[in-house]
DNA sequence: CCCACGATGTGAATCGTTTCAACCCGACGG
DNA sequence: CCGTCGGGTTGAAACGATTCACATCGTGGG
């Protein structure tokens, strides 16, 4: 049965209003004569200063030292400043100064409110900092990833802060070859002179496949298989670790993909296995609601039939139907802390610095995905 | 019971590399001299024009109209450019040429998965024309939206696309006086000269009480009240105009925000009230998700005793254990729909842009959370 | 009475590009 | 042989701010 049509249907209509007024009242005024900066072309500096009878120096001092100007002159030039409407470029202050209050944030993937969340704690660091943030996507691409890094050294931000796509830190090396000052986000910093701020990966497997061992699973599956993020790679070497001498077994379950499709997509291979493992550990949460969307399709019950394990604690997973069970990475927190190192290193005392790496330990968040339904668990 | 602790255990060690050696290396070499441009400072378009021993202006011609350049001239340049590691500065091409390519994206929500989809359809179709996207966060606070917007016009940005956080248009007004080209996206430009994209939200809000009435629900909750936002009031009244003269009734649930928590919130309140409706539409799928946690938390059966129905089909709501029924809206097409209008009213012959106001159609998707379970429903 | 000083203000130089008028020069038609 | 044409290249003038060395002026100390 086709539940929906993929196809939309367009309304485009244009009501009756002359879209060209207002455009031909902004018409370019005579720039030379008295009226140069009224409204035509935005008004620059020197139309400020001539407006106010002051001279240009004048303008920037009242904007960006106003203690330096006499009181008088200073409301003066503030009239004249939102009577003009103006507005300073910043291309053009950033140019002369050399400095940009931009930050640019490459994350993985936007689609997972993970670093949605990392997004949202830089946001307010940057806020804090005076500075801002340029969020972009490199929904894991290398080449997209490339792209970005050059548009952020062409606007020659302040700095980057990176979730890199790829083990070999080719994004990182580029940075470091342009110069560009950079902090590792969600990732340690290894080999490489760089701030990082990161999440004990490896203790973070551990800490769920501990807590599915004690909750007497002896066949346990691993959603993430050999993907190449180094994250994946750490959270199964972490599982395997916890594994050792339990006598208990762990499959991988390979996934093309980190998002809810991939996990509805391993769970269905997951439910053809034989034996059928009794919990599984997926590598992010995403992963886990799929596979608990296609437990429920297959009529298994969670966690009698089948527990689940996430990781990153997003939103999405307490509130899921049955809540998971997940390992939690402070997000906000590396958000945050990576932009104040990031800070620091470009600061105004730059020299003092030193790359630190700071790695958060992980921790789980035990809800009812996992929970123990008897002494002896579900076969 | 305490399931975990906010607080997290940090680890911070240095490892013992010089962080100093590259800064060391380099320091300013004498800019005067023949090496300067080596390392010392960013090189310039000037540094590349010595080392090729050419002028600046055909440096810039290499990089702007190669067919300009003789063969050999052109390849002595580029190898110069990446000899010395050139990166043009945007700032100072901006300043000189006046255009930007960025453009701007200020959503009402990032931790909405369906502005995050917005942002992708955006962030492609700029790229197809050549263009970039800063995605911002007015998490619906006026005074970030009027911040953000302020930013914007500093960068010169191309265009704003915006989704207003308040119905009075004050965004838009801003940046109407600023001059600043935007589209409204998410909202119908009503009274407002500009382009706007948008979903008929009035339609979406009969579709799904109109789906509710046919399962046979006569007493109807809608989670959202009299919400600020222009978009839930819109959907509200669509709901209403649905059910005249089906002598059903519907009940505003107020909620104090458009996220899971207030979902889960307003669930709560939900299940108290007397009598309990059967049947609930969300304002959103966030706030749909929370219902669905709440209903699930007080043992009620979904959709046997309390069909729900969300909006915005988000891909959280076909993943959740009970999936959605849900209004979609086709928001990557949004975004790129959005785009597309802006690059044509900023574009080459912006003097043949007329506004327009573009409004999709949403669509209903019925997913299990509205199953019909029997003839009579559960009253 | 003179000078140094602090508080204000000035205006030219500068940042790194793009753009454009002008220049050079070999070829080609007349 | 001259004029013109056009492909290649040049060099200097913007762009809009910041910054800094310098002028101006009223004041108070010597």
């Amino acid at each position: 049965m086709k539940l929906f049509n993929p196809d939309f249907n367009l309304v485009d209509f244009n009501p009756g209003f002359n879209p060209d007024f207002d455009r031909d009242f902004n018409r370019d005024f005579n720039r030379d004569g008295v009226t140069a900066s009224d409204m035509g072309g935005a008004a620059g500096i020197k139309d400020v200063a001539r407006a106010a009878g002051v001279s240009v120096g004048t303008v920037s001092n009242v904007i960006n030292r106003p203690e330096l100007v006499g009181e008088e002159t200073r409301a003066r030039v503030r009239a004249a400043i939102d009577l003009l409407g103006y507005v300073r470029s910043e291309s053009a202050r950033q140019l002369r100064s050399g400095s940009s209050r931009i930050i640019g944030l490459l994350v993985l993937d936007l689609g997972n409110p993970f670093f949605v969340s990392v997004a949202r704690g830089a946001e307010s660091a940057a806020r804090a900092e005076g500075l801002r943030v340029m969020v972009c996507n490199s929904a894991q691409r290398l080449a997209d990833e490339a792209d970005y890094l050059a548009l952020f050294a062409e606007q020659r931000v302040r700095g980057v802060l990176l979730t890199p796509a790829d083990t070999a830190g080719s994004g990182a090396a580029a940075l470091r070859r342009g110069g560009v000052p950079f902090v590792l986000v969600d990732r340690l910093a290894q080999g490489v002179e760089a701030c990082s701020v990161s999440v004990d990966d490896v203790r973070g497997g551990s800490l769920a496949v501990a807590h599915l061992l004690t909750g007497g699973h002896r066949r346990i599956a691993f959603a993430g298989g050999h993907h190449p993020l180094q994250q994946v790679a750490d959270r199964r070497s972490g599982a395997r670790a916890a594994l050792a001498g339990s006598g208990a077994e762990l499959a991988d379950l390979e996934v093309d993909g980190l998002d809810v499709a991939a996990g509805r997509d391993a769970g269905a291979r997951l439910l053809g296995m034989q034996p059928r493992p009794t919990a599984v550990f997926c590598a992010n949460d995403l992963l886990a609601l799929g596979m608990l969307q296609a437990a429920f399709a297959a009529g298994l019950r969670v966690p009698e039939d089948l527990a689940i394990v996430g990781y990153d604690d997003i939103e999405f997973a307490a509130a899921a139907a049955v809540p998971l069970t997940s390992v939690r990475q402070p997000a906000e927190a590396m958000g945050r802390t990576a932009v104040e190192m990031l800070a620091q290193e470009t600061g105004p005392n730059a020299a003092a610095h030193r790359h630190r790496q700071v790695v958060f330990e992980p921790e789980l968040v035990v809800r009812r995905s996992t929970l123990r339904v008897s002494a002896t668990p579900a076969q």
